[in-house]
DNA sequence: AAAATGTTTGACCGTTTGGTAAAATTGACG
DNA sequence: CGTCAATTTTACCAAACGGTCAAACATTTT
């Protein structure tokens, strides 16, 4: 057995604890999760957890880095050779859906940032910061082209965020408002008809 | 002197506490705010602070309730019988320009619903509700009246509120993202555009 | 100026927290 | 089975936390 392999035990452990450390960060952000906490969501005792990390930073900092990967995955789909609103509508779309479906993902990242995002600027301003300069270039090229709107394609980008983890993260506060679950059908039809009257050249 | 007065040092002391708390609470949410950072904010003692309010919670409430009325005003303003559309985007606008004038509020409140809103799920349950069914009912018959696209009206609001706050809440992020200080007048002819495309008939 | 009231502080308390040490237990494997 | 490494637990620690208390200090009232 060489250095570097893992058990059948190490890994178990690693999935129960990357899923309670992903239940109650989401939850309760940095500061407001406790070890015990995660200990117990995965069914360990704390010194078993920091068996496996070293520390509380370094099972956010694992959490975080491992999912910022998924989580910027939809972005990368946009595809030059596409038709550009119809891309633009995919994307949003599959950040809706990934609202919906990966919402503890969605608030992991809105508690980080929302406190200033002490433990991943350095990641928003390379990684982030480089896939959508990226982006822009194409948005902007299919603007100059004609084949859509002449809009900020920055705010374009933010505005795909904001409306579409808004569902995930402050589903408390649409949920209050409405009274019942939150109708992801709806949300796409409104979305679908936004983006298509905004983006008309 | 009678029973309910208030006396110059308890008043200076109380703002003194009020924005103290304000910053603290926006930056860290509840469970990452200290007493001990809330007091050498204000440049008193932890005791003294415990003088003016009983507990951390009646802090954080105090502000929470104190601030509600002052970030619902934009929506209270919507009138019934005004140019629909110039209704809105005027909203939308005090709602951006909110969020640039008063980012901690923005926060503070942000902080706490991607929390689940613990401490103040009732208020958006009983006012909040209130409120926007009474906003919902008048952009209905808008749209009835043939004066607005067909959209749903509590999607609409929600989108006010996530593409305004975003510029407040996730500012990191865009100044990450654009390498520059956020540009609200960019982002006001963006929301511009998006909505009187969006909303016209 | 004395008394009464209002304000501030240093010292302290119990609990929670992130983290450690070492022993005990379990599992892998020849 | 025995041995060695991997895993888990018990008991614990120091710091940080929310909060208390009684005494000291300041201010207002008589």
């Amino acid at each position: 057995m060489t250095e570097y392999a893992t058990t059948r035990i190490q890994r178990k452990n690693q999935a129960l604890i990357f899923e309670a450390a992903l239940d109650v960060f989401s939850s309760f952000g940095f500061r407001g999760a406790t070890l015990d906490q995660i200990a117990s969501t995965a069914g360990i005792s704390k010194p078993n957890l920091l068996y496996y990390y070293p520390s509380k930073e370094a099972i956010h900092s694992a959490v975080l880095t491992k999912l910022l990967h998924t989580w910027l995955a939809p972005l990368r789909e946009i595809d030059e050779n596409g038709d550009p609103i119809e891309e633009i509508l995919l994307y949003v779309i599959n950040k809706l859906h990934a609202a919906r479906d990966l919402p503890r993902e969605s608030r992991l990242f809105a508690n980080e940032i929302v406190q200033g995002a002490p433990r991943i600027k350095s990641i928003l301003e390379t990684d982030l910061r480089h896939l959508v300069e990226d982006k822009v270039k194409i948005l902007s090229k299919w603007i100059k082209q004609g084949r859509l709107a002449k809009i900020d394609p920055y705010h374009l980008i933010f505005s795909i965020w904001s409306l579409t983890q808004h569902y995930a993260d402050f589903d408390v506060q649409v949920q209050a408002v409405t009274g019942h679950e939150t109708s992801f059908d709806e949300a796409e039809v409104f979305l679908n008809h936004l983006y298509r009257r905004m983006l008309a050249p």
